[in-house]
DNA sequence: GTGGTCTAGACCACC
DNA sequence: GTGGTCTAGACCACA
């Protein structure tokens, strides 16, 4: 019998996630200013501390750059935000292929399953 | 700019699919006695009737059975629980499909990313 | 000798009941938004939770729908109606033949005491 | 929305029906001599003065008389039996009457749904 | 001991 | 305001 979700996924790991989604998406490019912190905490509806939080893990990852008193940009080039997309897809495949193993599934097997799942 | 996600999903689903999974994989097979209500709430730390409802409603998709007085068995005959296990796997890559596809990726790719993450 | 009479009819076995019957007489119709769980607890003098429950399981049953936060709907169309109405009459034919048959009457003797008892 | 069945119907009032099953169905014939209170109480798991109430009522209508100190009777004549067979068996048609007219049935309808209910 | 029901009361998201 | 979830704790029948 498998543990239960744990509750508390920290909010600043959402947000970061949320941040690199559009990052990756390209919803947002490099160079376009993020919206800025009481924006974002609006949005999520989060305490702006949280929101700062989660930019500042993004800088020290590399994927924002602050510029005094002008605002957050992404300061990934589009090569960082290609192994950036990879590195989550890779992430996505690895929980994937782990809940197949657990059902009981080969790698082979896995291909039936994602059959006309990739479009609309 | 994504939402958070929802960590609300409901613990009684959440015991639906830890039960769901032992039974999947064998762990519990057919007719066998599950834990008492009393028993997994325990294990999981969460209360009697939340187990209750999750038990319930397995009860009510055919794969448990109450005896009496006596507890709960694994009710699945084989080849339901074929196809619950077929079930979950199409749910699974539906849901890797769909990030794959919020990341930029095409069906066609999804294989590049899955090549040696069926193995240990 | 028989058995005392099981009076523990579950209250929220009682309560899907009274809303099938209200449903299957046409005083709720197809798209009618019904009371809500604290209205209907107050008017049976029970506990919302109680409510909640014969509502949910009514909504497996397919005869509700949940509107969110607006309240709940009836979603059986007419034909689902029908059909529920009738199995009610199935089932009180059941109960009635039964207790007939307890009482040492043949099927032909049950039209003997249905004559005059249709009208008011 | 009808109202939910009394909870309360009265244990004695279902002894009693259970002592006339027992009569009308032949299993007490007249004469017979009927469990004692301590036994029926036992029987019935509930206190003496509950089945003593019963059966004091039940004499009150006839069908059953005490022999002091020998036990109870079935006192009832085979035509008095046969009046309390039938009298049950209008009670019974009165309420499937009343439920099938709530269901929107005519009594020209009724022996559709009688139609094979009769046999094991 | 088992499961089944019910209550009371809380907090949440949504609108 | 709506429904949805969860907890805590009670009582019951069954064996």
């Amino acid at each position: 019998m498998e543990k239960l979700l744990d509750r508390n996924i920290p909010i600043y790991v959402q947000i970061m996630d949320a941040v690199k989604h559009s990052i990756v998406s390209g919803e947002l490019k490099p160079g376009d200013r993020i919206p800025s912190v009481r924006e974002m905490a609006a949005t999520f509806g989060v305490n702006p501390n949280t929101v700062q939080r989660a930019l500042l893990d993004l800088e020290r990852e590399g994927l924002l750059e602050t510029e005094r008193a002008q605002g957050r940009y992404v300061a990934a080039d589009q090569a960082a935000i290609e192994e950036l997309r990879h590195a989550m897809a890779r992430e996505a495949a690895e929980s994937f292929a782990q809940e197949m193993k657990a059902l009981g599934f080969s790698p082979e097997e896995f291909g039936d399953f994602l059959r006309g799942k990739g479009g609309e």
